[in-house]
DNA sequence: TTGCTCCTCACGTCACGTGAGGTGGC
DNA sequence: TTGCTCCTCACGTCACGTGAGGTGGC
C-alpha cells in the first residue's frame, strides 16, 4: 500500500486513476477478465473514463492484491473476502482509537508514540510506553 | 452466546460438554455429519468421552449457529469463516478496550477492570495491573 | 488497421452439504 | 435388539476463474 502524507510534496495520488485494466491486471499478477468480475460484484470499483474505460488507481491494484492473497493463498470465497475487507477497516480503526486514548491517558499535554496495545479485561491496568 | 460470571452462582456451565452429536445438530439446525466435517476441519471442535463419542457444549452450539448463519445466510465458505471467527474475537478485545480506556480517562480513580494486555510495538511498555 | 476496450455465455474445477454403507459400544 | 455412535466414500450443486465470441471507440 503506497502511503503519501498529506503534509508531505505528493510525487503521485495513489487514489487517482492511472491505469488500463490491462496494466492493473498485470500489476495484481490477475486475468483481466477476472478484474471485471470484482468490479460487477462491487468487490473492487475502478474509477470509469467518459467512453466508459475502466481506470485503476494504485490504491485499487493494492486492494486487488489483496482480494488475490485471501482467495487465492487462503481460498476463502468473495463473500466471506467482502466481509473481511470490512472488519479488517474496523479493526483499523479501533486500533487507532486505542492508540490514540491510550496516548491521551499516558500524558493528555505531550502525548507520545504507543503502538496497538489490546486488553479484554479483569483487572485494572496501566499502560505507559516510551521510546526505546 | 451465555454468559456466567465467575463470582455468580452459575446455573450450568456454559462451556460444559453436554450433548450428543444428533442433539448438537438439532439445537443448531444442522445436519450431524456436517458437525463431523467441522469437527474435522477444526472449525468447532467438541469434547470427547472415553469411548470417542463427541460432547458438545452451550459454548459449541453457540459458534454453531454463527458458523451456520455466515455459511448459509451469508454464502461464506468454510476458510472465510475461520478468518471471520478470529477477526471477530480481534474486534471484540479492541471494543473492550476502547471502553475501558475511555473509563480511565473519564475517570482514573474509580475505573475497573481489566485484563489480557497485548502489544505489539517497537517501544518499551509497562503493564501494571490490580485486582479490583 | 492494430490493439485495446466493452459485454455475455460457457465450461472446467473445486468446495461442501448430505446421504449411504458398514462398524461398534452403551 | 434398538438406536445411537464412529468412519469413509460418493454425488449433486454451486462458486469462480478463464476463455471465446462478437462489438465498438481511440
Amino acid at each position: 500500500m503506497v502511503q503519501v502524507k498529506n503534509h508531505l510534496p505528493a510525487r503521485y495520488d495513489a487514489s487517482a486513476p492511472m491505469f488500463l485494466i490491462s496494466t492493473a491486471a498485470r500489476l495484481a499478477g490477475m486475468h483481466p477478465q477476472t478484474l471485471r468480475t470484482y468490479d460487477r460484484l462491487g468487490l473492487v470499483t475502478p474509477k470509469r473514463t467518459s467512453g466508459r474505460g475502466r481506470r485503476y488507481s494504485m490504491v485499487d491494484v493494492d486492494k486487488l492484491r489483496l482480494v488475490h492473497y485471501l482467495t487465492q493463498e487462503e481460498g476463502i470465497n468473495l463473500e466471506g473476502v467482502r466481509h473481511i475487507l470490512e472488519l479488517r477497516e474496523q479493526v483499523e480503526r479501533l486500533q487507532s482509537e486505542v492508540l490514540h486514548l491510550t496516548q491521551e491517558l499516558h500524558n493528555p499535554r505531550t502525548s507520545t508514540t504507543v503502538s496497538r496495545v489490546f486488553t479484554a479485561s479483569a483487572e485494572e491496568v496501566w499502560v505507559r510506553t516510551r521510546k526505546v
